[in-house]
DNA sequence: GATACAATTGAATAGGTGTTCAACTGTGAA
DNA sequence: TTCACAGTTGAACACCTATTCAATTGTATC
C-alpha cells in the first residue's frame, strides 16, 4: 500500500487503467447517448419506432401526451442520430437510425427483463 | 387517413405497436437503467471497474475527484445492481456485478466510435 | 391568395441531478 | 479505549431537464 499527500490508493492499478483509459471524448459521447436514453418518454418513441415506422401524430397518441413534447424529445434523438425521418406530404415519419441503436435497446431490455 | 377528436393518426398501426408494448415497470426500469448510465462520472467509474477491482480512493485518484463524489456515484450504480462491492479490512472494493453491464457498455461503445 | 393542420420552436417553470462540504460510521492498530 | 483513516451519508446549492403553452413554419387543398 502506498501513501499519497491525501489518502492511500494503489498507484499501479491506477495507473494501469489510466493507460487504457478511454479519450475524454468519447466518454462524454457515450454519456450522453446512455442520457437521451434515460428517460421513459424517449425510451416509449423508440421502442415503438423499432416496431414501426410512425409520424408525430401516431406517437402522441400512442404515449398520450403532445405532440410538441413529442416533437421535443424527437429533436434529442435526432441530434444523436438514433432516428432519422422522411416528410410525406405534411406528415413526417420516423424510424430508428440503424440496428446499432436496435442493439443497444434489445441489451438494456435483456438486462432489465432477466434480473429479478 | 383515420381521423380522431384532435388529430389525424393511423389507429392500425398504433393499436399493433400498442398490442407489442412492454409493461410500464420494465420501459420505467430500461429508462432509469440508461439515466444511470447517462453521466461522465459514471461512465469513467463503470470503464474503470470493467478493467480492474478498485476501491473507492483509486477511482477518487483516476478521476480526479472527491471520494465522497465517488461515493454517491457508486451508490446509484449499487442500486441498480451494476457493480458489486466486497470489503477487505478497512476498503471496499468495487467491480461490474455481471457481464450485462459489461455487454451494454461495449455495445454503446460501438456506437460512438463507429459513427462518425 | 386563404384555410387547415402536422410539425417545430421558444419561453417559462416545476422538479430533478451532480458536486461539494461537513459530520458521521466502521474497521484495524496501538 | 483511543486514534487514524476509508467510506458513507445528509444537507445545500447551482445547474439542468421534461413538459406545457403559445406562436410559428411548411405543405397540401380549396
Amino acid at each position: 500500500m502506498h501513501i499519497c499527500e491525501v489518502d492511500y490508493f494503489d498507484p499501479r492499478k491506477v495507473a494501469s487503467v489510466k493507460k487504457r483509459f478511454k479519450p475524454e471524448r468519447t466518454i462524454q459521447l457515450l454519456a450522453e447517448t446512455f442520457k437521451v436514453l434515460g428517460d421513459s418518454t424517449r425510451v416509449k418513441i423508440l421502442f415503438a419506432l423499432s416496431l414501426e415506422e410512425l409520424c408525430v401524430c401516431d406517437l402522441a397518441n400512442l404515449l398520450g401526451t403532445s405532440k410538441s413534447n413529442v416533437s421535443h424529445q424527437l429533436r434529442l434523438l435526432r441530434n444523436l442520430r438514433l432516428v432519422k425521418y422522411r416528410r410525406q406530404g405534411k406528415m413526417v415519419y420516423y424510424s430508428l437510425d440503424d440496428d446499432h441503436i436496435r442493439n443497444l435497446f434489445k441489451e438494456g431490455l435483456r438486462h432489465v427483463e432477466e434480473s429479478r
